[in-house]
DNA sequence: CGCATTCTAAACAGAA
DNA sequence: CTTCTGTTTAGAATGC
C-alpha cells in the first residue's frame, strides 16, 4: 500500500528532482519489500503496513490482553491463594509435599487450573463457599489467560519444530529452508493470534472475560474454532514438565513477548509453596493412549545417529531442556527422566493433543489459504473498479498511451491484489525494479497469462524487466517481431500502468531495445522492426539465475513446499496457483516450459499486428497452465524456446543447445544486418 | 567493496 | 521545425 502510493507520487512527478529522490525511496520500499515480507527491512520501515498482519497483531494483543488482565489478576490474587491453600489442604493432605513442592513452585497456576478439573462441581460446591467458587472460576480465568500464552510460546516452538522437520525430510534446498522459515513464523504467529481469539471469545461467551470487542476483533476474527481447546495443555507441561523454561526464554525472545504476563505469573507462582498434588490427580483422566505418541515423533526418525527428542546438545522433551553432552547421554537421560511413567504418558498426550491441535489449525489454516488465494485469483475477472472501461478504451486509444485513467484513479489500485505472485509483484514490483520472475527464465509469460487480467486493469508496476517485457511482446506475435510503436502498443495495453508516464517507459524501452544484444533490429519492408535473439537473452540469464531472487523464491518456495505438507500442496495444485506449485519456479528449465505456450497458444489466434488489441488474447486458464506444469516434469535445463507444438524432440532436453533454430536461423539475416 | 543488472534521465543524431 | 526512432552516457539502486 505504501509502495503503491510512493508509485503514485512518483508516477504523478513530473520527472524532475522528484525523479531521483522519490525513485530511492521506492527503491528502499521496492527492495526492502521485496525481501519484505519477511526481511526485518519492512518491520523498521513500515510497521503497520505490509508485512505486519501476522507479525504486529500478536503483540499487540497480548499487550492489551495483559493489560485487562492484570488488575484482575490482581485483585484476585488474594482469592486464590486462599483457594490454593484449600485445595491443597483437601485434596492433598500433605502426603506428597516432598514432591508438591518440587513442581508447585514451577506451576503454582496449573494446580488452580486442575482442580476444579479433578473435582466435580458438586464437589467443589462442598467444598467451597459461593464467593469462593466464584473465586476460583475467576482465578482459573485469568490463570488460564495466562497460561494460554504460555501455551502459545510452546505452540510456536512446536510448529516451528514441526515445520522444520517437514522441510527436513523433504530435502529442501538452504534457500527454501529459508522461505519456510519465515512462513512458518509467520504462520505461528497467525495461528497464535488466532488461537488467541478463540480463546478469548470462548472466554467472553462464558462471561468471564470483558473483552471489548474492538480487542478481540481483527482482522482474523471469524476463525475456524478449533475443535479441542488445547488451554489445558501447557499447564500439564509446566505441571509435570520440567524445572526450568529456558525454551521460553529464547521464545520470549522472538518478539511475541510475554514477558508482561510471564513475569505476572511468576510474581505470582513464587510466593505461595502450596500447591495441590497435581501430578497424580491430573492424569486420572487416564484416557487411553489412543493415539501413539509416536505420531509426533516418528516423523522425524531418521538417522540412526540421531534422536529426534535430542538435538543441539539438549533434550528435546516438552518442557525439558537437559543438556546431554552426547547421545549416549541424552538416550541415558531418557531412560531416567523420561521413563514411561504416569508423567511421561501425560506428557505425551499432551503433546499428541498439541499436534493434533496443530494440524486441525493446519489443515483450518491451508482451507482459509486455498479460498484465499482462489479468491484473488478470481479477482482480476471479477467486476473491478475501473476494469470495464479501462479494458476496452486502453486498447483502443493505446495509439498515445495516454489513456489517463483519471489520476485519483490510479493512484488507489488499493482493491486489486496481483494475483499469483501476489506479495511478490507488489512489493518487489511497485515502483521498485526488483522484477522477480524475468530471472526463471519467463515465468514471465505465465504469470503474465494468469495475471493479465490484473495488471491489465490495475495501476501496477508489473514485476519484470522492460527487457523481459518487450520480449514477451515480441515472442507473443506469429512472426516474433514489432516495430517499436507495436511494443509500446503492447505495453499499453497489456499493462494499466504503462499507460501512464509513456515518456519515462517508452524511452526505457528504446533504451532496452538498444542496449540489449538481444533485441535485433532488422529491417523491413514497412520500416524497422525488433525481434530477440533468443541465444543472446539466454547468455544474459544464466549468471542471474543462479542468483535468483531470495525473496521471491522463499515466498514460493515457502508457500509451497514449506509450511503445507504434501497433502496441502497437492491440494493448492489443483487449485488456482500453477506458478507457486510449479516446479518451474525452482527449476528454472522446466518453468521455461511454460513460455512456449505464448509463442503457439498466442500467436495463433492472435493477430499481431492489426494492433488495437480490442482482442484480448485467449490464455490458458490457470488451471491449464498448472496441467502443464504438472505434466511436464523436464527438469532439464530446457530452454523456455522449446515449443510444446512441434512434437519433433520429445524429450530433447541435451540439445537444449539452439532450440531457437527455426528463429535463429530466421532472424540470422537480421542479426548480421545489425 | 566491487561488479553486474536494471531503471531512469537526458543528450544527441538521423529520418519521416 | 517537430516528432519519432535509435544510440549512448551517466547516475542511482539493488543484489550477489
Amino acid at each position: 500500500m505504501m509502495v503503491e502510493s510512493a508509485s503514485e507520487t512518483i508516477r504523478s512527478a513530473p520527472a524532475g528532482q522528484n525523479g531521483v529522490g522519490s525513485i530511492s525511496g521506492q527503491a528502499d520500499g521496492g527492495g526492502g519489500a521485496g525481501a519484505a515480507g519477511a526481511g526485518g527491512g519492512g518491520a523498521g520501515r513500515d510497521p503497520a503496513a505490509g508485512a505486519d498482519s501476522n507479525g504486529e497483531m500478536s503483540p499487540a494483543e497480548l499487550l492489551h490482553f495483559q493489560q485487562q488482565q492484570a488488575p484482575v489478576l490482581q485483585a484476585l490474587q488474594v482469592a486464590r491463594q486462599l483457594l490454593l491453600q484449600q485445595a491443597s489442604g483437601l485434596s492433598s493432605p500433605g502426603n506428597n509435599d516432598s514432591k508438591q513442592s518440587a513442581s508447585a513452585v514451577q506451576v503454582p497456576v496449573s494446580v488452580a487450573m486442575m482442580s476444579p478439573q479433578m473435582l466435580t462441581p458438586q464437589q467443589m460446591q462442598q467444598i467451597l463457599s459461593p464467593p469462593q467458587l466464584q473465586a476460583l472460576l475467576q482465578q482459573q480465568q485469568a490463570l488460564m489467560l495466562q497460561q494460554l500464552q504460555e501455551y502459545y510460546k510452546k505452540q510456536q516452538e512446536q510448529l516451528h519444530l514441526q515445520l522444520l522437520t517437514q522441510q527436513q525430510a523433504g530435502k529442501q534446498q538452504p534457500k527454501e529452508a529459508l522461505g519456510n522459515k519465515q512462513l512458518a513464523f509467520q504462520q505461528q504467529l497467525l495461528q497464535m493470534q488466532q488461537l488467541q481469539q478463540q480463546h478469548l471469545l470462548n472466554l467472553q461467551r462464558q462471561g468471564l472475560v470483558s473483552l471489548q470487542p474492538s480487542q478481540a476483533s481483527g482482522p482474523l476474527q471469524t476463525l475456524p474454532q478449533a475443535a479441542v481447546c488445547p488451554t489445558d495443555l501447557p499447564q500439564l507441561w509446566k505441571g509435570e514438565g520440567a524445572p526450568g523454561q529456558p525454551a521460553e526464554d529464547s521464545v520470549k525472545q522472538e518478539g511475541l513477548d510475554l514477558t508482561g504476563s510471564a513475569t505476572t505469573a511468576t510474581s505470582f507462582a513464587a510466593p505461595p509453596k502450596v500447591s495441590p498434588p497435581l501430578s497424580h490427580h491430573t492424569l486420572p483422566n487416564g484416557q487411553p493412549t489412543v493415539l501413539t505418541p509416536r505420531r509426533d515423533s516418528s516423523s522425524h526418525e531418521e538417522t540412526p545417529g540421531s534422536h529426534p527428542l535430542y538435538g543441539h546438545g539438549e533434550c528435546k522433551w516438552p518442557g525439558c531442556e537437559t543438556l546431554c553432552e552426547d547421545l549416549g547421554q541424552f538416550i541415558k537421560h531418557l531412560n531416567t527422566e523420561h521413563a514411561l511413567d504416569d508423567r511421561s504418558t501425560a506428557q505425551c498426550r499432551v503433546q499428541m493433543q498439541v499436534v493434533q491441535q496443530l494440524e486441525i489449525q493446519l489443515a483450518k489454516e491451508s482451507e482459509r489459504l486455498q479460498a484465499m488465494m482462489a479468491h484473488l485469483h478470481m479477482r482480476p475477472s471479477e467486476p473491478k473498479p475501473f476494469s470495464q472501461p479501462v479494458t476496452v478504451s486502453a486498447a483502443d486509444s493505446f495509439p498515445d498511451g495516454l489513456v489517463h485513467p483519471p489520476t485519483s484513479a490510479a493512484a488507489p489500485v488499493t482493491p486489486l491484489r496481483p494475483p499469483g505472485l501476489s506479495s511478490a509483484s507488489l512489493h518487489s514490483g511497485g515502483p521498485a525494479r526488483r522484477r522477480s520472475s524475468d530471472k526463471f527464465c519467463s515465468p514471465i509469460s505465465s504469470e503474465l497469462a494468469q495475471n493479465h487480467e490484473f495488471y491489465k486493469n490495475a495501476d501496477v508496476r508489473p514485476p519484470f524487466t522492460y527487457a523481459s517485457l518487450i520480449r514477451q511482446a515480441i515472442l507473443e506475435t506469429p512472426d516474433r517481431q514489432l516495430t517499436l510503436n507495436e511494443i509500446y502498443n503492447w505495453f499499453t495495453r497489456m499493462f494499466a500502468y504503462f499507460r501512464r508516464n509513456t515518456a519515462t517507459w517508452k524511452n526505457a524501452v528504446r533504451h532496452n531495445l538498444s542496449l540489449h544484444k538481444c533485441f535485433v533490429r532488422v529491417e523491413n519492408v514497412k520500416g524497422a522492426v525488433w525481434t530477440v535473439d533468443e541465444r543472446e537473452y539466454q547468455k544474459r540469464r544464466p549468471p542471474k539465475m543462479t542468483g535468483s531472487p531470495t525473496l521471491v523464491k522463499n515466498m514460493i518456495s515457502g508457500l509451497s513446499y514449506g509450511a503445507l505438507n504434501a497433502s496441502y500442496q497437492a491440494a493448492l495444485a489443483e487449485s488456482s496457483f500453477p506458478l507457486l506449485n510449479s516446479p518451474g519456479m525452482l527449476n528454472p528449465g522446466s518453468a521455461s516450459s511454460l513460455l512456449p505456450l505464448s509463442h503457439d497458444e498466442v500467436g495463433a489466434p492472435v493477430e499481431p499486428l492489426p494492433s488495437n488489441g480490442s482482442s484480448s488474447p485467449p490464455r490458458l486458464s490457470p488451471s491449464q497452465y498448472s496441467h502443464q506444469v504438472q505434466v511436464k516434469e523436464e527438469p532439464a535445463e530446457a530452454e523456455e524456446d522449446r515449443r510444446p507444438g512441434p512434437p519433433l524432440g520429445p524429450p530433447n532436453p541435451s540439445t537444449a543447445g539452439p532450440p531457437e533454430d527455426r528463429d535463429l536461423e530466421e532472424e540470422l539475416p537480421g542479426e548480421e544486418l545489425s
